[in-house]
Formats: structure tokens, C-alpha cells, sequence
DNA sequence: CTCCCATGCAAGCAGTCACTTGCTTGCAGC
DNA sequence: GCTGCAAGCAAGTGACTGCTTGCATGGGAG
């Protein structure tokens, strides 16, 4: 495995666990299974090579995307809402850390990063949504994709740090989020209920 | 002023700057105007110093509560909305710090803090709807509640960092996340439209 | 006035930080 | 065999870390 990259991956996870100041360049040497110096040969400086590590981990191959026309709003929805809330989750503490480290080292965050990129893809997703009459409440796409993007952001960074308030299971949450905003939105009808609406009420 | 409480406002302020590793003694010495040593005196070390610190800015005098009987559900959680998202706002970077220090710190975080007690009184709220026939869509209350609290938690860490995907009016934004919410729950009707909902289309 | 207690100051402890220097090792290509 | 390059090793730089020691100072209580 090429060296740089095998860096890049352990600098990364060592920056997502502590933070700037956690990384410390033995750590990232040390786990990357390398001699501290060659870090700084082949990347210059500990900020350099943070950078470069994070802005690797963020540039993601990404798969589910949502259609331009929308047929099945309830199903498109599903399967994006479950492929960015994995995004969230394997990276919940990286994100975490980019987060709390924003004030102090900006440069560090990528400025289109995946999420961003993500709320705005909902968003053009939404408004095509309105044009065709399949969302019939009004809403204004932008805020409505923060806001589905938020409940998101919130499950991933909650769920696992305080079991006890997500005690329910991870999936089942999902469907329910997207029905309750599918009905927000005024498109639970046409959405064409495939399923009976479940709550699992405790 | 006392000295003491001084010492822990300066020790929170910095903490919430650069986390754990970044609260030095030194700063938090120069932020609280207090010599390095005073603050070894008063709380013995760095880590007691620091956990009381947070526990103090997180016991807050709760304002504005949910009210056991609903009547006027869109009135009552928008306020209930807007107090939420004051104190998240202000207490942003905190937040963030808590959540990136958890792993390496987690006695921290204070285990019953705010914003967890606030879900819980949100979900005995919408159950309250439920039990009362006001919320008549099928949802779950503890789902529900972490599904609006996230969305509340997602634009208090997202606007400001990321403005430009945030460009609306933050109380706009509060009223449509309330109104969808409502629609979603299936009390949309039953609340009383006092005024029209505004959707400002781009 | 005396005593006490909180605070400040100067200095220093051992440890860690990012980063550098000088030199050695291993390996690939010619 | 020679050259060149990537990587390792040992050692050290000055700065910063949490925390301690010894001593001075001030002001309120008796």
C-alpha cells in the first residue's frame, strides 16, 4: 500500500479522535506504522498534512442521488436519507472534530464539503418536488432541506453518545422522519403509501 | 465579582475556544485576570477545574416550558422553539467541544444536560397532543421529539459556520420548521392557522 | 496591633510539542 | 559496482504544558 496514502488515512483518524492538538505527529507516525520524520518529508508541516488528509476523507465517491424528476418520493427519499445518514455516521467524529476546530484552523474544513453539497442536492430535489404538484403544501425548498438534513445531522451525532433518548432502532427512525416530512410537506398522498405507516408507539 | 465564579466563566469561555487540550492554564489564568496558581488553589487541577466549569454554564435556569395540557399547539412550541434555539445559539461552540472531547473526556459532559432534558420534555409534550387527539397522524413521540430537536440542533451548528445555506431569516426558518412539523404530526388543523403560512419561494 | 488567609510574583520542575540535523540503510536502475 | 532516492534512526532544538515551591503582600477580623 502506497505510503503517503497509508498517512493520509492514519493522520485523518488521528485528527477525528483529538482534534488539531490531539494529532500530534508521533501519533499519526506511530499509526500510519512510520517514522515521524517522513511525515514531514513528504508533507512539510503537521497543518499541511491535516489538510490534505481531511480534504481525502471528505472527497467521497457519492452513489445514491436523487433524481431529477421525482417518480416515488417516499422510496427516492429512503434510500438518500439512508445513504447520507451512513455518510454521517462513519464520519460522526470526524465531523465532530472539523466542527470544533472551525474557529481556530478554518482552512481545515473543506469549504464544499459532503453534507453542504448534500443539502443542496435536497434542496434542487424539493423544488422539483413543488414544480411538479407532487408537494402541494408550501414550503420554501431551502429551509425544508436544512431541515431534513438537520434531523439527520442530529440522529447521527446523538444516537450511540445518548443511547438512552434514541432507544429505537436506526432504520425505523429513518422511515419515520421521512413520513413525517413527507406529510410536512404536503406529498404524503401522492407519494403512494407502499407501507403502512408504522409508529411504534412505546 | 467573585473570584471564583470568574475563574470558571473564563476556564467555560476558553474550553468551548480550543477544547481540553487548547483550555491552558495559562489562558484561562489571563481570560479570568487571576494569576496561574489561584487556580490550582481553588480546584486542584486542570480536569476538576474544567468539568465544574461546564456543569455550571450547563445549569441554566429553564424559562420557557412546554405545558403539561396543550392548547394552543403551534403558539406554545414556537416559543418553546425559540428559547431552544437561543440557547443553543449561544452556546454553539460549547456544544461542539463537548462533542469532540467526549471520546477522550467523557465525564465532561454533564450525563442530564440541557439539551437532552429538553428532548424529554418535548416527547412527554407531543404525547400529550397524541393522548389529547390534537397530533392525529400515527408517529412515535420519542422519534418525533429527537426528529425536531435535531432539526433545531442542525441550523444552531450549521448557520453561521455555513451562511450561505442558511440565507433566510432565522425566525422565518423557525416558524416553517414549527409549521412542516405540525403538518407532519397531523396538528396542522387542529392548531389554529392565526396566520397564514408564509412560504418565501426563492 | 497582630494574626490569618487569600492572592500575587518569580522561578522552576519534568514532560511533550513540532520540527531539524547528520548519518545510515535498503533497494532499483544503469 | 556505482548512483540516487526513499526511508529509518538518534539526538537535539526552543517553546509550551500542568503543576509545584518559596516568599511577599494586602486587607479584614480579633
Amino acid at each position: 500500500m502506497d505510503i503517503q496514502h497509508r498517512i493520509l488515512e492514519a493522520a485523518a483518524r488521528v485528527f477525528a479522535e483529538g482534534g488539531f492538538r490531539g494529532a500530534t505527529t508521533r501519533r499519526i507516525a506511530q499509526e500510519a506504522g512510520v517514522n515521524e520524520i517522513t511525515l514531514f518529508r513528504h508533507f512539510g508541516s503537521k497543518e499541511r498534512l491535516l489538510l490534505a488528509a481531511i480534504a481525502v476523507v471528505d472527497r467521497v465517491p457519492r452513489e445514491a442521488t436523487l433524481p431529477a424528476r421525482p417518480r416515488d418520493p417516499r422510496a427516492e427519499l429512503l434510500t438518500w436519507v439512508r445513504h447520507e445518514m451512513d455518510h454521517l455516521l462513519d464520519r460522526r467524529s470526524l465531523i465532530c472534530a472539523c466542527m470544533a476546530e472551525i474557529s481556530e484552523h478554518p482552512e481545515l474544513v473543506p469549504p464544499g464539503n459532503h453534507p453542504v453539497a448534500a443539502v443542496r442536492a435536497l434542496r434542487d430535489y424539493l423544488a422539483a418536488l413543488q414544480a411538479e404538484g407532487i408537494a402541494t403544501a408550501p414550503f420554501d425548498p431551502g429551509t425544508a432541506a436544512t431541515m431534513l438534513m438537520g434531523v439527520l445531522f442530529g440522529d447521527a451525532m446523538g444516537r450511540g453518545v445518548i443511547p438512552d433518548l434514541y432507544d429505537n432502532d436506526l432504520d425505523q427512525a429513518l422511515e419515520q422522519y421521512v413520513e413525517l416530512f413527507l406529510r410536512g410537506i404536503g406529498a404524503a398522498a401522492a407519494a403512494g403509501k407502499r407501507a403502512r405507516t408504522r409508529a411504534t408507539r412505546r
